[in-house]
DNA sequence: GAGTCGTGGTT
DNA sequence: TAACCAAGACT
């Protein structure tokens, strides 16, 4: 560590910093459905649901979920596309897939009780750093750091950090700065009175330091910096992409869909057959028939332009144009290809996009066929 | 280390 | 309004 860090620690009244901060945390912290015990398994959801997902979101999805998969064994046993539908619409979709991996392996190596030491729950898939730390500290008070984005900004306040906070191998120091200041009578309390400070006192602009329960023991309010910190450089622009998409019935009024494939964006999600359009927009409908052609062997009546959805991602923009379509052929399902009725079609999950467009199709049609 | 992987709220 | 942001992990 940075000896001026090393410094900045030495020179801190660390049991008062810890009494003040858990202090705060147990008169201040917010009911949330993860804190009504400390069940592993439930920490370890809410966890794996909260990474970069604002907690406002989390909670319908989370009491959801455990009542769907109550337990470690609900959810090693659980139908794929059911745990799928329970996720629709939190995004991240490999971090469910993971989630039910890690159980089934935890069920049966650990006979569904989750491991409580750094390398085996460490091991698990979709368990990272911050989710080890979370885990071991939330539901087995182990000493250990749990460092998120709130942590690192909260102590790169406090201990006058200036490291980029963007770079991955920033995270280690703040891992090394908890382990000299993290209460060993409460690490729980610790770790997570660090993060809701940070959500809700030392927010990234114009932090309430006049409100802050450690203020005392920070170096950037003392110096009156508390707005440059914490350092973060900028990323880059999303990529922008351009999709044609097609809702096709058959005669019976079914829709046709398909599962993307098993990796990368949105994998095993469903969808209405999409294409992406090689910057020919003139073409959109020429183009779409040459996929179900070249895929289906179907020869789609392209229809209307239903309209156009934009979607923004992390790293790229999908700009989609819709079309509406009529069936004719024989259509052979498979796993990966399938006829469904506006009744199915709930039971699959979409993502937003996708779901946005069903809805736009529907009222399309409602409007066309009064 | 840099790119991939969602979505919705905030500034 | 475009950029930024929210309890990150994986490749």
């Amino acid at each position: 560590m940075a000896t001026d860090i090393k410094k900045c620690i030495d020179n801190m009244d660390i049991k008062s910093f810890q009494d003040d901060l858990i202090g705060w945390f147990v008169s201040e912290q917010r009911e949330l459905p993860w804190r009504k015990d400390q069940d592993p398994y439930k920490v370890w959801v809410s966890e794996i649901m909260l990474q970069q997902t604002r907690v406002d979101t989390v909670i319908p999805y989370f009491n959801r979920f455990l009542e769907n998969f109550p337990t470690i064994e609900a959810l090693a046993y659980a139908d794929e596309e059911k745990v799928l539908k329970a996720w629709e619409g939190l995004g991240y979709y490999s971090r469910v897939r993971n989630l039910q991996s890690a159980v089934k392996e935890v069920n049966e190596k650990y006979s569904g009780r989750v491991p409580d030491s750094p390398k085996e729950i460490s091991a698990l898939k979709g368990v990272g750093p911050y989710t080890a730390g979370a885990i071991l500290s939330i539901a087995y008070g182990k000493p250990e750091p749990a460092v998120d984005g709130n942590v690192m900004r909260v102590l790169s306040r406090i201990l006058l950090i200036w490291e980029d906070i963007a770079r991955p191998a920033s995270r280690k120091i703040f891992e090394t700065a908890v382990r000299e200041l993290i209460s060993h009578e409460n690490p729980s309390y610790f770790n997570q009175a660090l993060m809701e400070l940070g959500a809700l006192i030392c927010t990234p602009t114009s932090p309430s330091c006049l409100l802050c329960p450690v203020r005392e023991h920070c170096e950037a309010f003392h110096e009156g910096v508390q707005n440059e910190l914490p350092v973060k450089t900028k990323k880059k622009k999303q990529k922008n992409v351009q999709l044609a998409a097609g809702i096709f019935s058959d005669g019976e009024g079914r829709i046709l869909i398909r599962k993307r494939p098993g990796t990368g964006l949105l994998a095993n999600l469903w969808e209405f057959p999409t294409v992406e359009l090689s910057l020919d927009f003139q073409r959109q409908r020429d183009q779409l028939a040459e996929h179900f052609e070249e895929n289906y062997s179907l020869a789609p009546k392209i229809g209307d332009s239903i309209g156009e959805i934009d979607h923004v991602f992390s790293h790229l923009v999908w700009n989609i144009q819709v079309f509406s379509g009529q069936i004719t052929g024989e259509i052979s399902e498979t796993p990966q290809l399938k006829l469904v009725t506006e009744k199915e079609i709930k039971e699959f999950a979409f993502p937003v996009p996708y779901q946005k467009m069903l809805k736009q199709y529907l009222e399309y049609k409602k409007a066309d066929q009064p």
